[in-house]
DNA sequence: ACCTGATAGTCAGGCAACCTTAGGACTTAC
DNA sequence: GTAAGTCCTAAGGTTGCCTGACTATCAGGT
């Protein structure tokens, strides 16, 4: 969303979507970086997934979008091997899908990676301009 | 992009996306809601093309984007009647893409949109919050 | 045991918003 | 006056989502 008004009066929603651009592809720079190929959207994965494995269609709820399209994210991470799909013993119609070594590794590198954010905003803010921020952010957030 | 912590220990990056995306629906909204229909990407165009007319090529370099994509998003504007293509009388090459008056009420019913908005997050905020906030971003932004 | 209705996942097809490649018209610099 | 660069357009591809339709399974009532 671009601003409406003249370049140098720049606005509050503009100034968000450009700093969560910034930040958003450092993550995924910082992962693949790591040695981990990725594409962004499959962070809708990572960010979610639970270590005892996560059904499918939970995934897709918690990611809002349709099953369909989150069955075809994990397809792409289950050739990548970062997942597998394992019968799920409590339900015959449902597929858990489970991280593999090599998944956890990533999400890992990921953790590493959005700390490694955290903290360059902290010395860039201070640590109370960065508490005040997310503080900020969150009561904007709940007023919806 | 989604947060790779516990769902708990909501991370800046996940905050600002959810904030930018809650904010940026609200303004296509207020502008459809009053009267002039058009898409989020249309945004891309109304944010920066000025009164004297803009350039696809420097419309598309300032949307960060090929000058093919924006020739479409001009294309669907210049349908709805939005804006003309003009030849530009200062280089036979370029085309002047200019507001019509219905394009020109639309911006102006964007600016009120968005100023409504910045009034609700001054509400939310506090006038000092609200400044805080927009101190923080660019901060952030020009660390880079 | 049986039917009904919901739920889990998949297959197929489609659409929006970008991209790259290629090329024709025109301008500017040498 | 030619070469190189810029302005736009045409055609086709990719990504990231969608809806609709289908099968397998489950859970509830009868």
């Amino acid at each position: 969303m671009a601003s409406q008004d003249p370049p140098q009066t720049v606005n509050t929603v503009s100034l968000l979507g450009q700093a969560y651009s910034l930040l958003g592809f450092k993550i995924v720079d910082g992962v693949v970086g790591a040695g981990f190929p990725q594409k962004p959207s499959h962070s809708a994965v990572f960010g979610q997934i639970r270590p005892e494995g996560s059904r499918l269609s939970g995934l897709a709820r918690g990611a809002n979008m349709s099953p369909q399209a989150m069955g075809e994210l994990v397809d792409e991470l289950e050739a990548m091997q970062y997942v597998v799909r394992r019968p799920d013993p409590t339900d015959r119609r449902a597929k858990l899908i489970m991280l593999t070594p090599k998944g956890q590794a990533c999400i890992a590198a990921g953790i590493v990676t959005i700390q490694g954010l955290e903290d360059q905003i902290t010395r860039v803010l201070g640590e109370h301009g960065h508490r005040q921020l997310q503080h900020l952010l969150r009561t904007l957030l709940d007023a919806g």
